[in-house]
RNA sequence: GGCCCCUUCGUCUAUCGGCUAGGACAUCUGGUUCUCAUCCAGGUAAGAGGAGUUCGACUCUCCUAGGGGCUGCCA
């Protein structure tokens, strides 16, 4: 058997659906275990929008998820002269002819339509839906050419996939009733019918199509709130596959090594924003630690006006960070701390704020909690006394001076109202961890100033 | 209406005639703990319904019910 040929058609309106980049994540995962080509086609036969920026858009969210496609991205709208020859082909050998018919916006025209044969059976195996039959005469003659001289899809795609040389169409379950009306064209045309499989649809917790009124619906705004695209393509690709043992987070190359069309579900699936979110987390946890640092710092560096860089922002927190060595470390404990707790991407800003700004916002509820508490300023100022004394600024120090407090009855007391006095909310990193990185000067300013204008 | 497809825990799924029906997410309980997370231990929870084939059916066949797709000068 020849090469191996897939291809991806999206129409680029600009926005990428999940379904229909699953669609991609499976034609691509295809290619790339059977060592076949992938290929791209902006059906961009849709003049009003498909815009220079909506390709951009598609290009941008592909590159996002890691699908790089082979061979030179083919544009439907520069195959057109291609479609009509075609047309006219199938008009000499009879298998079209052109009739007037009235559009339902009562458009009169004369429209060239594709005569689909009156009896028999047309069938083929799907890779993934099983044999499908249905009766020609249950399919009527259908319309590849407008009257106002333009190709439909129907014309096109067969045409293009032919001169594409696309051995197997890997598309959405919408297409199946199409895919007893291409045949017949690949037919008539005298080339080989590939093969088919087609992609069961992702559904809402309704069972109904997912769509925009379901949440995020388009690639790009997984990316805006955090999603790593590794997640992404790991969750979509799980909806309606699995490796055939119990693992679920895979490496690229895992998916590669394992994918198979055969065993794509045929049944649709539902979207799980939960388990997407789970696995988010996951992935994050997966990140290199130097790599989560630099984000961080980036982080940081996006939040800020000016553009600092690492160092900088390091001896803003504690000045007494000589060395770049030192700098380093007070970042990979920062993020050490913070990977774990992180799901989303779009956290970190939040979760670091305090330790590089000495401007950020208390949480009303966390301060009416903990701070607006009778005792609770003697008790931050006590402390303030206390830390001032102690030798050897590091986390276990620091949780032995609270600890003999506590008596062993639990830190809680003096542990919430301090972790809102220095960060300003009720979560976040271990307090101890959390003070160490902040600094003697910061963390007994921070304590001060809160038991003197917000405790009471 | 017609044609085609689908049906295992709440969700994603394993099972290719032997099942005490397994895993993951979610959920609940307990442990660790300064919060939030993480981590560890455990629990609840499923074969749409009905016939048939078979020693035996979640697995095969048929019917019913429910769901989805298509039925355009959209793709």
């Amino acid at each position: 058997m020849s090469e191996i040929r897939v291809r991806f058609a999206p129409s680029p309106t600009g926005k990428v659906h999940i379904g229909n980049i699953r669609a991609a994540i499976y034609n691509w995962l295809f290619a790339r275990h059977t060592g076949g080509k992938f290929l791209l086609r902006v059906e961009d036969t849709d003049l009003e929008r498909s815009t220079p920026e909506a390709i951009a858009v598609l290009f941008d969210c592909m590159k996002w998820l890691g699908l790089d496609w082979d061979e030179e991205v083919f544009y439907q709208t520069k195959n057109v002269k291609r479609h009509l020859e075609v047309v006219d082909q199938l008009l000499a050998s009879g298998h079209a002819y052109k009739v007037e018919k009235t559009s339902r916006d009562g458009k009169t025209g004369v429209v060239t339509m594709f005569k689909m044969p009156k009896e028999g059976v047309i069938e083929f195996d799907d890779i993934v839906k099983g044999h499908m039959a249905k009766k020609a005469e249950d399919i009527q003659d259908f319309a590849i050419v407008r009257s106002d001289g333009s190709p439909i899809f129907h014309i096109a795609n067969v045409v293009d996939d032919i001169d594409q040389r696309v051995t197997h169409i890997i598309r959405g379950d919408d297409h199946v009733e199409n895919t007893f009306k291409h045949i017949c064209i690949f037919r008539a045309l005298g080339a080989e019918v590939p093969k088919y499989g087609h992609l069961s649809m992702i559904v809402n917790q309704q069972g109904k199509p997912y769509s925009k009124r379901d949440g995020a619906a388009f690639v790009g705004e997984y990316r805006e709130q955090g999603y790593l695209p590794e997640a992404l393509f790991n969750y979509l690709l799980l909806l309606g596959w699995n490796p055939g043992d119990d693992r679920e987070v895979l490496t690229r190359e895992e998916m590669v090594k394992l994918f198979e069309l055969e065993k794509v579900h045929v049944t649709a699936a539902m979207f799980d924003p939960k388990k997407l979110a789970w696995m988010n987390g996951e992935y994050i946890k997966k990140i290199p630690a130097s790599e989560f640092r630099d984000m961080l710092v980036q982080s940081a560096a996006a939040e800020g006006s000016s553009s600092r860089n690492l160092g900088e922002y390091a001896v803003s927190a504690r000045s007494d960070l000589r060395s770049a060595a030192d700098q380093i470390a007070w970042w990979d404990y920062l993020a050490s701390q913070v990977q774990v707790r992180t799901k989303f991407l779009k956290d970190i800003p939040d979760a670091i704020r305090c330790f590089v700004s000495d401007d950020f916002p208390f949480d009303e509820k966390a301060v009416e909690k903990r701070l607006k508490k009778p005792g609770v300023k003697e008790l931050l100022l006590d402390l303030v006394e206390r830390f001032s004394k102690v030798g050897d600024w590091t986390a276990p120090t620091l949780e032995a001076v609270v600890k003999e407090l506590s008596q062993g009855n639990g830190m809680g007391p003096w542990v919430h109202p301090v972790r809102v006095a220095v960060s300003g909310r009720g979560e976040g990193i271990g307090l101890f961890e959390m003070l160490q990185l902040l600094g003697r000067e910061k963390t007994l300013a921070r304590l001060r100033h809160a038991a003197e204008t917000l405790a009471s």
